[in-house]
DNA sequence: CATGAATGAGCATTCATTCAT
DNA sequence: TATGAATGAATGCTCATTCAT
């Protein structure tokens, strides 16, 4: 091994040190309290070692927010893989996503803060990586959509489209977890949440 | 015009120099920008008098808030009361919410912030305020989803649960626009935002 | 009853009513929590009306502590009367003293803000009518040592120095009860109070 | 010198800076003036400097109240040292805690503050510091007190107990400096002190 | 008598980031 | 590369007191 390759082994692995820390951080106390400080002390660096790796903030969270969707991408392509009917898929996709807004929150939080913060500024590298990930996912949707509408097992023309109201809406569903005990009154989420992956799989049935 | 009215006009009168202290530093500069601090400052009050009008912060918020969802609700509103057939006024309806989330999109905002914070401290009298405000809303669609049902112009038969579906799916759909430029490709999200529409229509067609 | 017994009574009302407010503070949260705003609030008056009453703070927490030391007084007075043996009576009251610190916690901490803070400026008559309360109680020991030492029970010259002997060191006592888990190790304060107590004694038999 | 070894200089020295910033707040201001704030302004350094050093305000006090602790314990150790009479030592160790008292009033105050709080939040680590550090005072009479015994000066059996008695009564007189106008007429408290000791000593002979 | 609106200095603490070594 | 000392603005919030009505 060259040098020039040790040292980009030693990079990642510093990386991942921080990213470590990092996450443990998000796990153990949420998205609030993960401060640069707090990583350093946590990893065992100093906080100049932090800016060293990584420009800001921003791109730690960056790197989390990847790993959760890389998370979720493994979960629902392990779904897709299956041989499971096309419309099977839908719906455990759609399930996957709902158990993985609950299950890993903490992902999920931090997806949401970077779907949802108005910040303005942004560095184009890291919003094309971030929304390359979710691309990702969203094709696995599309293909599946695809390929039924292929076999004639669905009839949807515009898969491209059709995934992103799908993911869309399961997305938005999953925003009303916090009406639970107030608008959706004696119903839970969960019941909501099926009942409109049944309706957006048959709407293109 | 008695001494106490004159004092609870007053008193209204300084609640609404705050807000609009509050809403101008929203509208300006963001959610995150918007401390009691700048508040006090931009409505030329001490932090303490703003404190004598509201709790906390979150209480100024929720007031914000409820501002944009009585606004929304006054547009949605406006639609229900139309002539136009029950389809129509969904498409509407449905438009609108598109409409509002990019020309209001401060308030947008705040309902998002809401909707995504972690956060958990929350008072419930505060969260019912807000959730009821949201439930009006959502009432409107479900009685028109009801109503069509009635006149076998829709053939749903669950209107709670199918306008929960509908408004989530377009306000999960709204978070999209960050998108645009990436994963959306060629397309813009206002198209793809009215294929969904008439794919949610349809479905209960 | 004429006008001026009336406004007297009336007046004397407000204050307590105020009282009760300050006093229900202090029980419910401690010395910190007790604020104007909050006993206003309690009390249901207006802030300026406490300050009619009270000239500041500290003379609510004065006719509080006042409170205290009444109840202790009455306390030890009941033991002064009974027909028990000088020595038994000291002992009673010693120990009476002790329970005092932790059943009345909140009234002991009130008469610790008192006797500690280094605050320079006390208004002299303020001062003087809390001193003059916790004479009474000194002199209630004073006496017994008095009496005791006229019929030969003690030989004690000087009952005045010996009562304040007695009572700072039991009140230096107190204080050690958060060395508990630390400085006196397996032994517990109480244990170390009442052989204090036997040994004061002891010295004047 | 090593790199090491000058850091760890500076360190100490940044400390000393900042605890000399809150000494002089505290001897000129009394305690409660003492600020964070306050003390990165006296300090010139900023307030997070400050919170790189001490981690709280509390350690602050922590440390000035230690200096206090052992300013009185070097006093008292060179009295313990001295080939007086362990009487006399006894008698000279009261007598110089009283003089502490009035002469280092502000350690003294620290001391009280942390022996009279109500506050409970004291952390573990901190609590245990300065109990240890109050401890060294107390064995120095406990040892004084067990070799006298030994010697059959004195015939106290239980040295720990006495000790604490002693110095407990001599902590709780102090407190009665308040009284000197008042409650103790015409006598001054040093008088009723010497009294007191001459009485506690008198009772292990 | 009674009110309650108004004050604004003050609090302890956190933070992302910089930069000389 | 790696460090960690230093920053100081910023945070939400409390407080005793005043005073015009």
């Amino acid at each position: 091994m060259g040098v020039k390759e040790r040292k980009a082994l030693e990079r990642q692995n510093r990386k991942n040190q921080i990213l470590d820390a990092a996450r443990k951080l998000l796990f153990s106390s949420g998205i609030d309290s993960v401060s640069i400080n707090k990583i350093s002390k946590q990893a065992e660096l100093g906080v100049g070692t932090i800016y060293f790796y990584f420009k800001n903030k921003e791109q730690i969270f960056t790197a989390l927010q990847e790993e959760g969707l890389t998370l979720l991408y493994s979960i629902i392509f392990k779904i897709s893989e299956t041989k499971a009917p096309h419309e099977e898929k839908l719906r455990q996709i759609a399930l996957s996503y709902y158990n993985f807004s609950q299950e890993h929150k903490n992902y999920f939080d931090l997806i949401n803060y970077f779907l949802t913060t108005p910040k303005v500024f942004f560095e184009p590298d890291l919003k094309n990586q971030i929304d390359m990930s979710g691309n990702k996912i969203l094709l696995i949707i599309q293909n599946i959509v695809a390929e039924g509408s292929e076999q004639k097992v669905f009839k949807e023309k515009d898969p491209q489209k059709f995934s992103i109201l799908f993911w869309g809406a399961l997305h938005g569903l999953t925003h009303f977890k916090k009406f639970e005990k107030t608008i959706l009154g004696n119903q839970n989420l969960e019941e909501i949440y099926e009942f409109s992956v049944q309706r957006l799989i048959y709407s293109i049935k």
